[in-house]
DNA sequence: TATAAAAGATGACGTAAGGTCACTTTCAAC
DNA sequence: GTTGAAAGTGACCTTACGTCATCTTTTATA
């Protein structure tokens, strides 16, 4: 049984937090004495610390009491979620990173009365149009890698039969520099060809799906499901040509 | 002089938000009618521009209106801290990366019972010493992440020729119940046989920590690091030389 | 020119995750 | 029983606005 403070001492959290945690639900004290004054024990202690944990991971604290309180979270999805989120972020701030260091490398070669002026330019280039700055810079820095960043991992989910294929077709990419007839490449197909024998249901699915965008190419709504495109796909049809002729 | 309405078209922001900078003072509107409606002029969209793109680069308001206000604001100094924070942000962020994908791909592994067990695991370990999680992640994260992840080549990442082999145990630990004679299995073991083929360097260093691991049990540190436990270790073990009898 | 409708203004409350007072009550030691 | 330390509660503050609700001004039409 701790106080207050000696469960600060042991967890690292404020005074303030831990009561704030106890009033939205989300770390109740195990009792309290006659008085009021709260009390926790070692099980506290661990809850806290998974708290702490999905905290720095970057979940909300309402998400966080929902994931500790039900039984049937679906941590994949979640996880998932949480990572597409995190590499959305990572490369807004590299366009950020990238923006400051052509201001402060124009300061350093302009002198001081490079700013106004070079802001405003990077500006001015756009609202010609009259567009909207934000507009412009929602489609330079989400567009691009929302879409394709967040359909991989979620059809890959956490099933390992599907990730193969994921891993494969990135594979091919990979290495398709190296031409088709390259022996890393033949292995991979080779791979593939063998996973391709095991006609299960679940494989099925993805894998007709996956060899099939390369039949209807245009009205194929699931083209933009699958990060591959036809230049991959050409090159595994090739690939798999010359594989065949030389297994046989 | 445009109407509040008009100059929101023009330049994106909000009618609130106008209204929010002007209370603050960081847009003031040209002048006003009569009857107190707030007047624009094409003035103040190039300023309102220039507050867009700082706020976007990171700034806070508060911050931004000092900028604007006072002639002698030191713009390299500050877009070299605001540089320095994007950079810290930038690395926080990778380490939470790698985390989540660790997670991912534990789950990915021993599928969904490895939740709770797992994450409390990470932390139980450590807290017998009622040393604070923080500074434990902190070790975990960096130290673990940066020294060892980096050594093995992205096993963690999202490298497609790591991936392959997630998949691969993960399909090994999946259908394991089918027995090491089941023709699935060896047709995953086949693949294993067949990737274990292309011995370039990235692959060798996986592969060795990834088999080695069953050779020192008890004194491999690595052991951790990897989802994979020894009961499917050995049944990978009996799956492979049943594949290499049955093959010659 | 009178009136109705649209547009604008103002103010209040809410957000997330607590920090920082101010004031009051309980605990523990003497 | 007293007293100082520790704990309690409550209120207001933070960012950058969004979302009503109510009231006033402007504008278009009859």
């Amino acid at each position: 049984m701790f106080h207050i403070n000696e469960f600060k001492k042991l967890s690292g959290v404020s005074v303030r937090t831990l009561r704030y945690y106890d009033k939205i639900g989300l770390l109740k004290p195990v009792s309290k004495t006659e008085g009021g004054h709260r009390l926790y024990t070692s099980t506290e202690l661990k809850k806290l610390q998974q708290i702490q944990f999905l905290k720095i991971i970057g979940f909300k604290l309402g998400e966080i009491k929902i994931m500790l309180e039900s039984e049937e979270w679906d941590w994949s999805n979640g996880l998932m979620k949480q990572l597409s989120h995190v590499l959305h972020e990572k490369d807004r701030l590299s366009k950020i990173e990238m923006s400051l260091r052509e201001l402060i490398n124009g300061i350093a070669i302009d002198g001081e009365e490079f700013k106004i002026k070079k802001i405003m330019n990077l500006y001015t280039r756009d609202s010609r149009d009259s567009k909207k700055i934000l507009n412009y810079y929602r489609d330079e820095l989400n567009v691009k890698n929302k879409e394709v960043l967040k359909k991989l991992p979620n059809m890959a989910s956490s099933d390992p039969d599907s990730l193969e294929w994921i891993a494969l077709v990135g594979q091919i990419k990979k290495y398709m520099h190296l031409g088709f007839r390259n022996s890393r490449i033949q292995n991979i197909i080779k791979r593939m060809d063998v996973k391709k024998g095991e006609d299960f249901k679940n494989e099925e699915v993805f894998l007709d799906k996956l060899w099939g965008i390369r039949m209807s190419p245009k009205e194929s709504k699931d083209y933009n499901l699958y990060p591959i495109d036809h230049e991959a796909l050409n090159f595994m049809e090739m690939a798999y040509k010359y594989y065949l002729d030389n297994k046989s």
